[in-house]
DNA sequence: TGTACTGTACTAGTTCACATAGTACAGTGT
DNA sequence: ACACTGTACTATGTGAACTAGTACAGTACA
């Protein structure tokens, strides 16, 4: 009945990412790619603290943050549940984030002076893992 | 005879990358857009410091790392001056920074939720400035 | 009803990156 | 000698991120 699988979520010390970061984008990254299904119950707050040996609030934190999101929702004393899709953000608040996600983008190709076209190539394969989903 | 000028770089507080890096990221990219030319000659240390009312401390940490990546380079008590183009990375770190950067922006793409397809196409477009140097 | 789970909300303390402030020193051109 | 350049220190303040501990409300089950 939809129980808690072990999420296999990696925790690196050596990311520069901030562990509640990491958390955010390895689930989000299971639901966009349809390896969690909405439905899907998370580990608990505490139980996932505990698999990846971090602070209980850490997890919160992060699991407050894809809530606030859209991605999950809590069901008060029950758990949290990955969420039906919906509209998450409008469409002028979405277009302002891309571009700036644009922007990192462009100047990382610059910074490492990176043929334009063969990183855009790249790129291309890459996203294809969020694809299936449009298509189901 | 390749005078400093204004340079006209916009430092914001909104920004959330820290100073330095607003630094790198803008005289890098006028740089790779070959918005400043190699031999050309930049502001100094606390000339810019001054100009952007920011500590001569942190320009400096930003012409460093400009430095070290091989973009600037500097002439003991003359100045620093934009580096004549060469190899400035390995291939194999250069790939994999590369992917990093890959790997954010996808990560960045599934928390919008936005259409693949068309965020590949606005990456597209927004990739073409730096597109001159290399047919130049 | 009692117990053991859930999520959520605080406060407090530590660590670390970032920016500022001030000073000092060496190289260059007039 | 003087006025510029870059560079290298130390010290200080601030805020974000994380950890630690505690507390409380909702849910399920015996």
């Amino acid at each position: 009945m939809a129980r808690t699988q072990a999420l296999l979520i990696q925790i690196s010390t050596g990311d520069p990412r901030p562990i509640s970061r990491q958390i955010v984008d390895a689930i989000r990254m299971k639901v966009a790619t349809a390896d969690l299904l909405p439905g899907a119950q998370l580990p608990s707050v505490r139980g996932l603290a505990q698999q990846l040996t971090i602070n209980p609030n850490t997890v919160a934190k992060a699991y407050a943050e894809l809530t606030a999101e859209g991605w999950l929702e809590s069901r008060q004393g029950l758990g949290l549940y990955v969420a039906t899709p919906r509209q998450r953000l409008n469409d002028t608040e979405r277009d302002r984030r891309l571009d700036e996600a644009i922007q990192r983008f462009v100047h990382e190709v610059a910074a490492l002076d990176y043929p334009p076209d063969k990183a855009l190539a790249k790129l291309d394969r890459e996203l294809r893992v969020l694809a299936p989903k449009k298509t189901a």
